[in-house]
DNA sequence: AAGTGGTCTAGACCACCTT
DNA sequence: AGGTGGTCTAGACCACTTT
């Protein structure tokens, strides 16, 4: 086995055994040793277990001293973990759908005080705002509204555009890098304009993510408040107790 | 600096650096390098850099190559991590209440289909059924089913020790030690039973978590199913957009 | 006793940012 | 140019499990 010069080994290595985990090449369910891997891949142990580590954090291995590392199918078959950043279009594959977007509707609105100390703008600066529905196989199925200042965006751009993700446009028409999104999980009732767009019966729960987009240097970026239709995208956390503190 | 023999270095010096970090004490919000950060404590480079990763990946420090390594405020605030384990009264005190266990009930029942299913056990097995009610300086705020199957029993208990996290319980009693859980998050709606138990009128939203309890060698050990109130107890996600794959 | 993962070291080179 | 974090190596010793 040959890794590529000039990508990190470690990811490299991580995602040949992921691969490999995802088509069960491991039948007995246990791993190569560190040393085998190391021997294998012309890599050092130190960087296959840099590799594993990345697993073991994914929970799709279990490590064991003085046993071995085995795979954790309970996790393996999971598609969405609250912990790691998908597309929608990716969340709504991974749950067995075809994924389309159906509505793109695009205004300007002033911040209002919420908004506006989540982004650290002033109340009532003008923001580009987004709403898409995304549908699994035909069925509406994650509402989002996307927020963004106006004072961000550096490019003329036009309406197609923001389709894309919404990584993808602040990258290209506003010059700045996501770095990382911290969302507030709100349990939340259908009801008034989400009946509508989810096509769900008013009364029935989905799941509520409130989000903000945040720049390597920590800069609020972006604003999202995103509604997932519930038995049909249903995430899952994994917590390890190990963590000794 | 001293740091003490036997227990993992990497650990005790996560442990230093997180205290500082609530502290305040890097007041320009930037951390010594790592070689400095070495030399204090008297370790190597790699010991640090495993030590920071720790801190990276709960998120409360920013790495930025060529540059430095920063707190992040925005998620040292945070009291509830969803991809991180805590006993329910530590959820409550950090959400700034004071924590109290209202009800415990405990009952014998034979499991059904779903929850068989779940701890790989015979559909009609008898389980160990506890029921909780965590109160919020006297408000209800979490209410717990969880459910143990009989035969994992291993010693005489007192229905006092019920109290206990069911980990505590499974460590003793059963002799076995909680990996990691695995929860479903679900929207759900207050009604029937909830009424009562969360103090919440019915038709309001909770957050629902369905946790199944893994042993290291990957076997069901116990399921639960919990309710938060919600903007009591809030969770939050931190996804890392790094990740390159 | 042998094999496994867990920890730690010391040093090297690289990529990136600041000055 | 110098400092920072990112990657990788080779080797050592330890703790634990299996044989």
């Amino acid at each position: 086995m040959r890794l590529k010069p000039n990508i990190p080994m470690a990811i490299q290595a991580s995602n040949v055994l992921r691969q490999q985990l995802r088509k069960k090449r491991f039948p007995d369910n246990r791993l190569p040793s560190e040393h085998t891997i190391a021997a294998d891949l012309g890599i050092s142990r130190g960087t296959v277990r840099q590799a594993l580590a990345i697993l073991e954090q994914e929970g799709i291995i279990i490590r064991h001293q003085g046993s071995g590392t085995f795979v954790n199918p309970h996790v393996l078959q999971i598609d969405a973990r609250v912990d790691v950043a998908y597309e929608f279009s990716e969340l709504i594959e991974a749950a067995g759908f075809t994924p389309t977007i159906d509505t793109v509707e695009v205004k300007r609105l002033p911040a209002d005080a919420e908004v506006a100390q989540q982004l650290a703008v002033a109340v009532g600066a003008p923001l580009l705002v987004i709403h898409k529905v995304f549908l699994a196989s035909g069925q509406p199925t994650i509402f989002v509204m996307e927020r963004i200042p106006v004072a961000l965006i550096r490019e003329a751009y036009d309406d197609n555009e923001l389709h894309n993700p919404i990584f993808t446009f602040l990258q290209e028409r506003c010059q700045v890098e996501v770095d990382y999104i911290l969302s507030a999980i709100i349990p939340s009732l259908v009801e008034g304009d989400l009946v509508a767009r989810l096509g769900v019966a008013a009364g029935q729960t989905c799941l509520q993510f409130n989000e903000v987009f945040y720049s390597p240097s920590n800069q609020p970026l972006a604003q999202a408040t995103v509604f997932f239709r519930d038995p049909i995208i249903r995430f899952h956390a994994l917590r390890k107790m190990s963590q000794m503190r």
